[in-house]
DNA sequence: CTTTTCTCCTGTATGC
DNA sequence: TGCATACAGGAGAAAA
C-alpha cells in the first residue's frame, strides 16, 4: 500500500528511467485509469503524445510528470497509485500484465513505461503548473514532511484547531501529506498516543513529536527501499519493499509490543484497522468515563 | 463551515 | 467442493 516512502521510490525510480526521454505513444485501456481526467482518455493522449519529461516530482503520495511540449508548453501529468497502482519498465515485448491500464512508448525505442493497477483506485489526468509548480489540481494537498514548503508549526495548529481523533488529523492530507494508515500507526506507536485521542487535547509539543516521529519512520521506510505487505506494491523496476519486517504495531495483532511486550491489538476505524499497544498507547476515557 | 460516512475495486484468505 | 463473507485502504463525493 504505497504512502509517501514507497511513492519516493518509485519517482526516484521515474527520475532515473524517463526523465528526458520524448514520449512518442501512450495508450490507456478502459476509462477508469483516467477518469480523473475529465476531458476523457483521447484528450488525456492527445496533449501527452510527442511530449518531453522533464522533471518527475512528488508530494505526499501524488506523482506527476513535468511534461514539454516542442513549442516549450509545460504541464502535468499526475500519477496517483491508490492501493495497488505499479509504475512498471518493460521492454515493448513483454507480454501484457493482467491489469495494465496504461502503455507509454517513447520516440527512443527503449523500455516502456506501464502502469498497472489491480485494485483500481489509482489513476492519472493531466493539469496544470501554478504559481509554485504545483499541479493546480492538487493545491488542497498540504505539503508532506519532507517538502521545503512543509511547515510543522502550522500544522501543528491545525491540529490544535480540530476537535477530532489525532489518526484522522494524521491521514487528513490537506493537514499533512503522505501519511497512510501503516505509518499512522507507527508514528502513534512511537510517541505512545493513541489515535482516538482528540488532537485538540494534545499539547504543542507533543504533536511536534508526533509528528517528528512520523517523518522519521517515513524516513527509514525510505532508506530501505519502502515497505510491502503483498506482491500488489512493486516499484518502477519491479522490485518489492522490504521494511515490513521492521514495523511495530501495523499488522502485528498478537505480538508483543516492543518497549513494554503486552500484545498489539487490532479495531476497526475509519473503515479500516488500527493497531496500537494497549499499554503504551491509553485510549483516552469518554465523558461518560468521565462523568463516573 | 467542519466532520463523518460512503463508495469505488479485485484478489486472497477464511469459515461453514 | 462450493459459496459467502471479511479484508486490504486512498481520496473525493455525499451526507450530517
Amino acid at each position: 500500500m504505497p504512502e509517501l516512502p514507497e511513492v519516493e521510490v518509485v519517482r526516484v525510480g521515474l527520475a532515473t528511467h524517463v526523465v528526458g526521454r520524448t514520449i512518442e505513444d501512450l495508450q490507456v485501456r478502459g476509462a477508469r485509469v483516467a477518469r480523473r481526467h475529465l476531458a476523457g482518455p483521447d484528450d488525456l493522449v492527445a496533449r501527452v503524445r510527442h511530449t518531453r519529461v522533464e522533471e518527475a516530482r512528488r508530494r505526499g503520495k501524488y506523482l506527476w510528470l513535468v511534461l514539454a511540449t516542442p513549442g516549450g508548453d509545460r504541464s502535468a501529468l499526475l500519477l496517483h497509485l491508490g492501493m495497488s497502482g505499479q509504475l512498471l519498465v518493460k521492454p515493448p515485448e513483454a507480454p501484457d500484465e493482467r491489469h495494465l491500464h496504461a502503455r507509454f512508448g517513447f520516440a527512443d525505442d527503449g523500455p516502456e513505461l506501464r502502469f498497472v493497477d489491480q485494485r483500481t483506485f489509482g489513476g492519472m489526468a493531466l493539469a496544470e503548473l501554478d504559481i509554485d509548480d504545483i499541479p493546480d489540481t492538487i493545491g488542497h494537498i498540504a505539503p508532506d514532511p519532507f517538502d521545503p514548503a512543509y511547515d510543522q508549526r502550522a500544522v501543528i495548529a491545525r491540529l490544535k484547531a480540530r476537535h477530532s481523533a489525532i489518526k484522522r488529523g494524521l491521514l487528513d492530507q490537506t493537514v499533512v501529506s503522505g501519511i497512510g494508515n501503516i505509518y499512522a500507526d507507527e508514528a502513534l506507536w512511537r510517541a505512545g498516543v493513541h489515535g482516538e485521542r482528540p488532537s485538540d487535547t494534545l499539547s504543542r509539543p507533543a504533536l511536534g513529536r508526533l509528528l517528528d516521529h512520523a517523518r522519521e519512520v517515513m524516513g527509514e521506510a525510505l532508506a530501505k527501499g519502502g515497505t510491502s505487505f503483498d506482491a500488489l506494491y512493486v516499484n518502477v523496476n519491479g522490485a518489492s519493499g522490504y521494511f515490513d519486517r521492521s514495523l511495530a504495531a501495523y499488522g502485528q495483532v498478537g505480538r508483543p509490543c516492543g518497549r513494554c511486550g503486552t500484545l498489539i491489538v487490532r479495531e476497526h476505524f475509519m473503515n479500516r484497522s488500527s493497531y496500537f499497544c494497549p499499554q503504551c498507547q491509553p485510549r483516552p476515557r469518554t465523558r461518560a468515563e468521565v462523568l463516573i
